[in-house]
DNA sequence: CGGTGTGTTGAA
DNA sequence: TCAACACACCGG
């Protein structure tokens, strides 16, 4: 674990308190952070000093932060723009940890280049795998985790268990992991979604089954020549989700319902996960030789209502220079769901 | 009822 | 593409 993190407890409104690491050798404020004058409360501070504040004082005050915009209630908004269309990051506490979630976002939409709030070093190894981490998530997710204040959190735990994965608490460099695809590295190699599926009121029901759409399901999941233990009653397959656990599912076709399902393991999983109907599941495959089997879950955004998650095909493949894995097809641009 | 984040507009 | 602003609407 690095020593150069520190924990900020956010104010009791939310129950969770929210880690954040600011690391000082990875990046530092851009601009000296001013001390920071806000009005209590917004609205109508309307003294009638000599009569010098008129009701002047119910603006709210600008962000020094791109992406960054006040909220009524003291604290700030982030957003991002994409494709003529704003996507609201979240509100935070602080300005300075709504600027870090700007950064985040901008990276994983417009990939490690992208101009951040802050000076920021591309060239240490926890960058690295920030990098690959970001990369691993579609932006639905990224969004998904900034909005839940979860991304650090969810860093870290991909920090702790890549590490581990690299043995002993020695620091592998994450070339030296990628060059590795069958070393115990292998685990956290880059993936691309084969698909997502809103999670429907019976998959979380009492059926415990998960409906995987047959179109998917043939294409990814092809029961006659899955490697995996297949008997008649199907197959049993392992994916690891984002924290590296792994999960064991059946997997077969009902005839009775002309369906591919996963049934066994799933009510644990959606147990496990609260899983909620509108909830989105994503199945990722990796990229290496391995072919790992991939299982993650967000939770439906709020706003995301009657509007609907796409459940886009997009594919994360290694778009940065950094990450320049063997031969395998040029691993394009980053390619992502809009 | 407080606050979020969406609708909207105008500037860059 | 971006921030500013107002306020519908949502969850608690």
């Amino acid at each position: 674990m690095d020593g150069n993190s520190i924990c900020i407890d956010e104010l009791s409104s939310t129950s969770d308190s929210i880690s954040i690491p600011l690391s000082s050798k990875s990046l530092q404020l851009a601009a000296p952070p001013q001390s920071l004058c806000r009005l209590g409360s917004d609205t109508s501070v309307i003294l009638d000093c000599e009569g010098s504040i008129k009701a002047e004082s119910r603006k709210l005050p600008s962000s020094k932060y791109k992406g960054v915009v006040p909220q009524p209630n003291g604290r700030w908004g982030v957003q991002i723009y994409e494709k003529h269309q704003r996507v609201w990051i979240g509100t935070f506490n602080e300005e300075d940890e709504a600027a870090m979630a700007y950064a985040v976002a901008v990276k994983g939409f417009r990939g490690q280049d992208a101009v951040t709030n802050f000076k920021q070093r591309s060239d240490t190894e926890d960058s690295d795998v920030e990098a690959f981490f970001l990369n691993f998530h579609s932006k639905d997710e990224i969004v998904d985790m900034l909005r839940k204040h979860a991304y650090y959190e969810e860093l870290e735990r991909y920090k702790r268990r890549y590490f581990h994965a690299n043995g002993d608490g020695k620091r592998v460099s994450m070339m030296e992991a990628l060059g590795d695809l069958s070393g115990p590295g292998r685990a956290v190699m880059a993936c691309h979604l084969l698909f997502q599926k809103e999670v429907t009121p019976s998959d979380v029901g009492k059926l415990n089954r998960f409906v995987i759409p047959k179109q998917h399901a043939e294409k990814h999941f092809p029961l006659r020549n899955l490697t995996s233990p297949t008997t008649s009653k199907g197959a049993l397959l392992n994916f690891i989700d984002s924290g590296g656990e792994v999960w064991r599912f059946r997997y077969s076709y009902w005839n009775s319902s002309h369906s591919y399902v996963l049934t066994r393991g799933w009510t644990r999983f959606v147990k496990e996960k609260s899983l909620r109907t509108g909830d989105i599941v994503s199945f990722r495959r990796s990229v290496g030789l391995e072919k790992q089997l991939h299982i993650n879950c967000m939770r439906r955004s709020r706003l995301s209502r009657g509007r609907t998650v796409h459940p886009v095909q997009m594919v994360r493949l290694f778009g940065v220079d950094i990450f320049t894995v063997s031969a395998t097809t040029g691993g394009g641009g980053d390619s992502d769901d809009g």
